[in-house]
DNA sequence: GGTTTGACCCTAA
DNA sequence: ATTAGGGCCAAAC
């Protein structure tokens, strides 16, 4: 049979996220595109923004392009993704009021060659 | 069902 | 190098 539309893309980004290793991040560009929609990387985010409540999805490994922490939303601090993020062994860098992390170093790589 | 809204990304100036 | 604007797709209003 064909496989026309099983899951929401809201499940298909939430399925993509719990794959991140702990120790590393995504960006958001990069969670779209393996959800097979390379420019709906704002969605993700949207996706993301809606979760909060339960923590089995590691939400705090998804970061925009730049290597940085992009929440600034009401729920959740920047500094409380740090932190998590910290906690895993990702080194943070705090500058000019924003988390960066170096995803040279911490991007996740699922399954890409170099 | 049209309009608005995003935890974004890319290109141009 | 930094800043500004448009585009993008899916859900909420």
């Amino acid at each position: 049979m064909i496989k026309i539309i099983t899951l929401n893309f809201f499940d298909e980004v939430i399925k993509t996220v719990k794959k991140i290793p702990q120790g590393k991040v995504a960006t958001y560009g990069q969670v779209a595109s393996l959800v097979s929609a390379p420019r709906a990387a704002r969605q993700v985010g949207w996706v993301l923004s809606r979760i909060k409540s339960p923590t089995d999805i590691p939400w705090q490994r998804v970061i925009n392009s730049k290597g940085m922490v992009s929440i600034e939303s009401m729920a959740v601090s920047k500094r409380e993704q740090a932190k998590r993020l910290q906690a895993e062994g990702v080194e943070v860098v705090f500058r000019d009021g924003n988390w960066f992390i170096d995803l040279d170093k911490y991007q996740w790589r699922h399954s890409e060659l170099t």
